[in-house]
DNA sequence: ATCTCAGAGTTGAAAATTCAACTAATTGAC
DNA sequence: GTCAATTAGTTGAATTTTCAACTCTGAGAT
């Protein structure tokens, strides 16, 4: 019926061909200098790593300014032993304070202080500006927007793949 | 002559949209995630994070499976100090010797050694298959390649931008 | 020749991240 | 009700990365 398919062991490996492995690298560095230069602007500018930022944009985007670390390390994609540790570090700078969940006593609930939120606002213009003139403005938007497609379905995939991401990951 | 542009002063804000936001976003937590299982499934199966398997590839492309230390460190966009930490882990594991360059004095020779290239060859197989089932393959193909564009004009801009990296980045 | 400056690489301490083990609270099965 | 399994979060040590300071060599000017 259909024409034979190449004769391909299950362990053979596709080697990815030329472009393909071209831009694959050109993604590695590509995201190695532009996470870098974003986290170096931001640190230099106000003194909060990107990563702190993201906590910040999180909780800014809630009515109370609160989340749950669980929420964090999840919509993140941190371990949640990455949260512990980062969001203590911000507590001990006065960005965010932690207290206990009212409904589940085992529950932490982060909120963003207004030290916190006067952090965000300032350092927002930086970050923006940042991701504008090293990512989105030199990027052709069609192509930006593929690449936004692309990493939708990195992720969609790995999320659905692993219902559990906790056990896997330390999360 | 031409219509007058919106007032925008030069330290106001142009903030990204909705599917700008959403796009960045996406590429933030995609790569996490990416990066996260490529590194995890090395880790497992071999025992070398992803920097080290991208230094054994980057060794492996040249005649004499040779490089500088400062070629290594500029072809990953990694800090000189960092690929020193690196490779001197890799030579203690084994994987890399290293001696010092012949022409210039300054200069340190990293040689992959017959462990290392071993390594190599069982790891890239591991390495290719799950760069395709978490990235290439799940990715319609033209819009791979327009990830790729945009990755390749972010290196290219920050790369042209900063002539001398390594005074910004301790290189 | 010498002097200064730039380049190559290393070092060790500080900061961030991962890893494995842990406590405490909730859920669900029986 | 009770006990096992799951979920939330933390902890501290090990690993990795960054940062600043440092040595040594080479290059260019005078």
């Amino acid at each position: 019926m259909t024409p034979r398919l190449p004769p391909m062991a299950a362990d053979e490996t596709r080697w990815l061909d030329a472009a393909q492995q071209a831009n694959w690298r050109a993604f590695i560095v590509g995201s190695t200098l532009l996470m870098d230069v974003l986290d170096r602007e931001l640190r230099q500018a106000h003194g909060v790593s990107m990563a702190e930022y993201e906590i910040l944009v999180r909780l800014s985007e809630t009515p109370d300014r609160t989340l749950r670390m669980a929420q964090i390390a999840e919509s993140m994609q941190h371990s949640r032993s990455r949260v512990t540790h980062t969001v203590s570090r911000m507590e001990k700078a006065g960005l965010i304070s932690r207290c206990a969940a009212s409904e589940d006593k085992r529950g932490v609930e982060a909120k963003m202080t207004d030290a916190g939120w006067d952090l965000l606002v300032a350092a927002a213009h930086t970050h923006v500006a940042g991701v504008r003139a090293h990512f989105v403005d030199i990027a052709d938007p069609e192509d930006y927007e593929a690449m936004g497609r692309v990493m939708n379905a990195v992720s969609d995939r790995l999320v659905a793949e692993n219902p559990t991401f906790d056990d896997i990951r330390g999360r």
